[in-house]
DNA sequence: TCTGGGGTCCTAGGACCC
DNA sequence: TCTGGGGTCCTAGGACCC
């Protein structure tokens, strides 16, 4: 039997709990951070006083505002959130002995390791001691920060994140070795983590609801059909996560820049109102380059594949990929596979309006990494260069849309008359964070 | 005037090579 | 003048997560 080992900290409506920690009047009341009310965009937090009106994160913001007119509506701030979160993290790697950062406000703690530091403190198993720890955790980041948090504590990755779901608000849920089968049994599949709506329904059809449903299904077509979801749940239900979440990944490229060639770097925005006009989606999608290609820049990393996201009116949505012969993190090398996938796409439908364009870059390799080419800068190559860098410190230091470049044809004109070759200036060192 | 934005992972087919 | 596989790369789409 498996001793439980894994715990997820969440942090429990963390844009909102942010929110009110800056602003104490918002506390008790029914508040929603997302989109402005009126435009496109969905709820990205809310507090469970609007939950108990049935607004939910992911819903579009029109909804919300019809389910939940007298809310408060408050804009993300990323920016704001990423500091309270290393701040957890503090606290967290001074109580665990591993951590790791999931996503901004979700954490796996690993207690792997530690059974003589229980045995010593009288603890057979250490179930008491890690629970005790979470605890003190929570309490902690209650204490320093402000911020509730949940935590769940199981066998495996998987059964701790959904414990943590279960022990919300503010509670610590212990999933003991052996309890696995009777805690996943009853729940809902969708609770699962890669069970989402699509799978939920297909489930429902083969009249499957709970966890317990999908492991009970009988030997058949049906079963066969979910083969490897049962086995998978199956697995976590003997408490032995050797699959899914357990699956040990280094949860940040910036964590494994070793040959990193996976991952991916994106920006994709949707308009205002849709576009009719190619020149202005083209217009949008340059600036997506751009900045992509930044990042890139910034992170040291190059990419060898650039896609094209576009979605028409009618939500259609379609990618288009180029794979270059030389990893770039260049805008003129970028900008005219871009433009080109854009306008074959247009082609496609020219008559429908564009509701939202997006660029990728994919196929990332450490810019240290590649070879040098051996040939000479073109004349003016090493200028641009210069002025290009320019702009990429002042961005570096204030953000992106610290500096607007000039109209978008001279723009144009001056990425056609740079050379295509992917190297003219020294490669930049990679941003300290 | 329904449906964001940043990601990861998986699948499947075709090209191409041996 | 009929028929293999396996492996890798590329592309496109889709499910899912926060």
């Amino acid at each position: 039997m498996s001793a439980p080992r894994i715990a997820c900290l969440d942090l429990d409506t963390f844009f909102v709990s942010v929110e009110r920690l800056l602003d104490p009047s918002l506390e008790g009341k029914p508040v929603v951070v997302g989109a402005a009310p009126g435009h496109r965009g969905v709820v990205t937090a809310c507090s469970y006083e609007v939950r108990a009106l049935g607004v939910r994160s992911g819903m579009a913001i029109r909804e919300a505002v019809r389910l939940a007119p007298r809310a408060i509506y408050l804009p993300t701030r990323h920016g704001v959130y990423a500091p309270y979160s290393r701040r957890v993290r503090e606290v967290l790697e001074r109580n665990a002995p591993q951590v790791q950062a999931a996503s901004i406000d979700e954490f796996y703690l690993d207690f792997s390791g530690c059974e003589r530091l229980y045995h010593a403190a009288g603890d057979v198993d250490g179930d008491a001691t890690i629970e005790r720890t979470a605890r003190a955790i929570t309490a902690a980041i209650k204490r320093e920060i402000g911020l509730p948090a949940s935590v769940g504590i199981g066998a495996t990755r998987a059964i701790a994140k959904i414990a943590s779901g279960v022990a919300k608000p503010a509670g610590v849920r212990m999933v003991r070795g052996g309890e696995e089968r009777g805690f996943l049994a009853p729940l809902p599949a969708r609770k699962f983590p890669g069970i989402g709506p699509v799978t939920e329904e297909r489930l429902r059809r083969a009249c499957v609801t709970t966890l317990g449903d999908l492991v009970g299904l009988p030997p058949g077509p049906v079963r066969a059909r979910f083969g490897g979801l049962v086995e998978i749940v199956e697995a976590e239900m003997g408490g032995a996560g050797a699959s899914y979440l357990a699956r040990d990944r280094p949860a940040f490229l910036e964590h494994d820049p070793e040959g990193a060639t996976g991952g991916s770097i994106s920006n994709e925005r949707t308009f205002a109102h849709d576009v009719g006009d190619p020149d202005a989606v083209e217009r949008q999608l340059l600036a997506l380059v751009e900045r992509v290609c930044w990042r890139a820049r910034s992170r040291g990393i190059r990419a060898r594949t650039v896609t094209l996201r576009l979605r028409w009116a009618d939500f259609v949505t379609v990618t288009r990929g180029r794979t270059l012969a030389t990893p770039t993190f260049q805008d003129a090398d970028v900008w005219p596979a871009a433009r080109a996938l854009l306008r074959a796409a247009q082609d496609e439908r020219p008559a429908v309006p564009v509701r939202l364009v997006g660029a990728k870059l994919s196929g990332l390799v450490l810019a240290t990494q590649l070879e040098l080419p051996l040939a000479a800068p073109p004349p003016g190559a090493v200028a641009r260069a210069t002025v290009d860098n320019a702009v990429d410190e002042v961005r570096d230091r204030y953000g992106f849309d610290a500096i607007r470049l000039g109209a978008t044809e001279g723009r144009q004109r001056w990425l056609d008359a740079r050379p295509a070759a992917p190297e003219v200036a020294p490669a930049r060192q990679p941003r300290r964070r």
